[in-house]
DNA sequence: TTTTAAATAATAATGATTACGATTTACACA
DNA sequence: TGTGTAAATCGTAATCATTATTATTTAAAA
């Protein structure tokens, strides 16, 4: 998903376009990859100063909520990273140095069969963590 | 695992046989489930009132260390679990509502095939959840 | 029993996240 | 193009999980 996608879609669901929320959006366009709200603040920070930590995690959840970026928690933090968009449900591969993902399209629910008789299954985590082949 | 083998196994490990370590496998030998640190903290101060967190937090990890515990990360709380330690590497369904978990046997990264020539895995998550029979 | 390193207790510090009242801003509409 | 108003942001403080620190206590080896 790219920036002019994702305010279009901010507007589609009542919410305001703001200087703040465009260069959040780009900063998130920068790489693929999953950024945590301090790495968005100091970015911002260059261009927006006043910025608070208020601002930056209202947006960010709220922006996850029109499903315009996705979140994961990776050592004890919340991230986030645009959606991916193209393709549908996936999962991902995280570079641990450079923080780079890799999409996986197998998920691994479609194999699961049996395993869950009787389990109402609402939701699942699969994130494989490495070297990309850059950092290897 | 039960409470007396891993006593066990912190001594074949060097580590010493204390009442409060002890208390503490016993509370995770209660039920099979990821318990957070204040859940164990508040159970046990009935027995040991001046437990601190620092008591848990380290006995978690060290046990974690060693094998006794598995751990993961749930709603931003590193939360902890006796190991299922009968059979190997394995994952967990978790049911959102009485915390009980199920083993699942499947293990995605065997299917993974060429998906990720070139890169290096070094760990992986896969975690489902939802309710489990008994809660649904 | 004595000794000693390991473990614990009590408390403070840190860091991520959330909360909140005051101010500013986007934008619908005149 | 101005104006009103709800939405958004700012500035700052509060909260909560986790980690750190130092003094005291304890398990267990000799």
């Amino acid at each position: 998903m790219n920036v002019k996608t994702a305010i279009q879609k901010l507007k589609e669901n009542g919410y305001k376009h703001t200087k703040q929320r465009e260069r959040i959006l780009s900063i998130l366009a920068e790489q693929e990859q999953y950024f945590a709200a301090k790495d968005i603040l100091k970015e911002i920070q260059a261009d927006f100063p006043s910025v608070s930590y208020d601002t930056i995690y209202r947006n960010l959840y709220l922006m996850a909520d029109v499903e315009i970026l996705e979140a994961t928690e990776l050592d004890g933090e919340k991230h986030f990273r645009l959606g991916c968009g193209t393709h549908g449900h996936h999962h991902h591969f995280i570079c641990t140095d450079c923080g780079k993902t890799k999409s996986i399209e197998t998920c691994p629910m479609d194999e699961l069969g049996e395993d869950l008789r009787g389990y109402q299954v609402e939701n699942h985590k699969f994130e494989i963590y490495g070297k990309c082949p850059a950092c290897s």
